[in-house]
DNA sequence: ACTAGTGTTCTATGTGCATAGTACACTAGT
DNA sequence: ACTAGTGTACTATGCACATAGAACACTAGT
């Protein structure tokens, strides 16, 4: 996986991790890599590796059992949040990008959509 | 100004100036605030101030005259190389943001957009 | 010449991020 | 008991970012 610069790479991480928790990759439960693994996965550090899950656990994505390992959160409710908070966060930030360059209207917005073709 | 954490402020100075380029605030040629005015204009440091400068002159956004100051650039082109750049980079986002939530043809993110409301 | 206003450069400090390496504590299985 | 695999904690280093403060170089106007 590649990282951007000018952002830290456990949030880069932490982001990843929900993208596949809700592309159903990870479903409730699930036993993530040890800390260890995850640092040879993403290839980071595993001091990194670990602020991942710490900060995983501040937000209720993953539970620790100590000597067992990190697992995926059991609550489907906390999926349900991630899920409307990404979907919230994408669309706001394309209304005000696009309000920004002029379209102020959803119509306007459709029609650059419907004319954007990936590179 | 606010400003987000995890992300550099001088970064974030610099897409706000260039927004208002976009939007027609700052036409071209336009005289920019002194380093240290826009340290006070954004309640940064103004040496803080003076990287967003630097910076930008890199990107061919503005010229520095020694002990004049520091202007927009004169070219049309750059204003729609950035609002190119915009465009396609807040249209991008939003593609692969609304593929991520499962939303894989475009008809299915214009739902999403039309059913979003702003809070 | 002088002054005010510019950008530029320098040292110094503090913080967060990321890395490297080591050591410790807990759990399951043998 | 022992071992392997887990999370945790600690010190240390390097870098980018941001701030503070001071000094210098240039330009226009007087």
């Amino acid at each position: 996986m590649e990282f951007e610069t000018n952002k830290p790479i456990y949030l880069q991480v932490i982001e990843d991790i929900k993208r596949r928790m809700v592309a159903g990759e990870l479903p409730p439960g699930e036993k993530l890599p040890s800390v260890r693994d995850l640092a040879v996965a993403y290839t980071i550090n595993p001091n990194t590796a670990s602020r991942v899950y710490r900060e995983m656990e501040q937000m209720s994505l993953c539970f620790t059992r100590r000597g067992l390992g990190t697992f995926i959160t059991e609550d489907p409710a906390v999926y349900e949040q991630i899920r409307s908070g990404m979907a919230k966060e994408c669309l706001a930030n394309f209304v005000t990008g696009m309000k920004h360059l002029g379209y102020h209207d959803k119509q306007a917005m459709i029609e650059q959509l419907l004319a954007f073709q990936e590179n």
